[in-house]
DNA sequence: GCAAATTAATGATTTATTCAAG
DNA sequence: CTTGAATAAATCATTAATTTGC
């Protein structure tokens, strides 16, 4: 707003470099979401290198947390993209309950454990928690080094893993798989 | 499993910045709480990245999502805490951080937006109005060129240095903050 | 060397998601 | 099931780097 004559008028915050400096040093130091007050002091405090306002604070810390989320999504994408075509394929039962991961080493196999899922209860992931005390007897797990005792007899389908399918199985909703460098148009904006 | 003299024989799996990553991006994608295949997948994958068993990322989970939990609640508390600031004090001192950023001109913020939803109508139907042209009756921030009539209340460390030394300002102290890697990025057009 | 044109960075907005309360 | 609050993700838009032709 405000055509303000004829000097610049820069529509945006153009930070200075001691501006930059400092924010990141601020940032570097595990200040990543300040609350009002703490935008209100290194807004005063940054004012003595040019002009600003707490919204370039907010805003930087914002652009600046986001960018460092997602320049870290992108190589971590990167590398399991490494390690995809490592992975083979192999088809699993889906089973759902988590506590099958326990496997008790005698018996006690826990009945209120696994309090049969209603037909229609959409689970909210939230609240299962409360584990309730499995110990006693012992338990060994799947996986591990040792163990290993367990269930490969009775047909006991579930996970037996001989190779590993791994990726395609979580949700990956891959939002940062997007674009591969310069497919979308920045400086075209299409709007 | 021999405790090996010289190296490290953690009593506890120490997990690698990639499996956090890993486990963290699982997470953000909706799996708070994986099954026993799920389990099985994920250890394998993350084991590529470093010694690791399934027990582990059973109990990263749950830790997490405890966490997550706790941590919102904690923060939810603060903010019902403070809720009477509209009521009654009109200190906007220690309030999160977004909209109290925010100064609602006149409260006839959006009126067309929010067409007075019928009990039972989505709101969010007509979004291709392209949110009607905010602009004069907006929002204003705190402490631009306009409105600086904030200033540091009490509480607070409040440094408020006549000086520059901006940096012993804020309570930056980041002990729990873990990330170490090249954050600092801002390759570039850092000026 | 120098600007116009192009591309990369990044400030500023908007939209979607999340959790909890009513 | 809806709503409020906060935020992270996605997107838009503008500035700075850079490339390029002269």
């Amino acid at each position: 707003m405000s055509p303000a004559a004829g000097i610049t008028t820069p529509s945006r915050w153009c930070p200075t470099p001691e501006q930059v400096m400092i924010l990141e040093e601020i940032y570097r130091n595990g200040l990543k979401t300040p609350n009002a007050t703490q935008i209100q002091h290194i807004t005063s405090h940054l004012s003595l290198y040019g002009k600003i306002e707490g919204k370039n604070v907010f805003y930087w810390f914002q652009n600046h947390k986001a960018r460092d989320r997602q320049k870290l999504r992108r190589k971590l994408y990167k590398q399991l993209q490494q390690h995809h075509f490592l992975m083979k394929r192999h088809r699993f039962d889906e089973h759902n309950q988590f506590f099958q991961y326990f496997l008790p080493q005698h018996h006690q196999l826990v009945p209120q454990l696994l309090p049969l899922p209603s037909p229609s209860s959409h689970q909210r992931e939230g609240e299962e928690e409360a584990a309730t005390e499995v110990e006693g007897g012992g338990r060994t797990w799947l996986g591990g080094d040792e163990g290993r005792t367990v269930a490969e007899e009775d047909g006991e389908t579930t996970c037996r893993t001989g190779t590993l399918r791994t990726l395609e199985l979580f949700p990956v909703r891959a939002s940062w798989v997007e674009e591969e460098e310069g497919t979308s148009g920045n400086g075209g904006c299409g709007n």
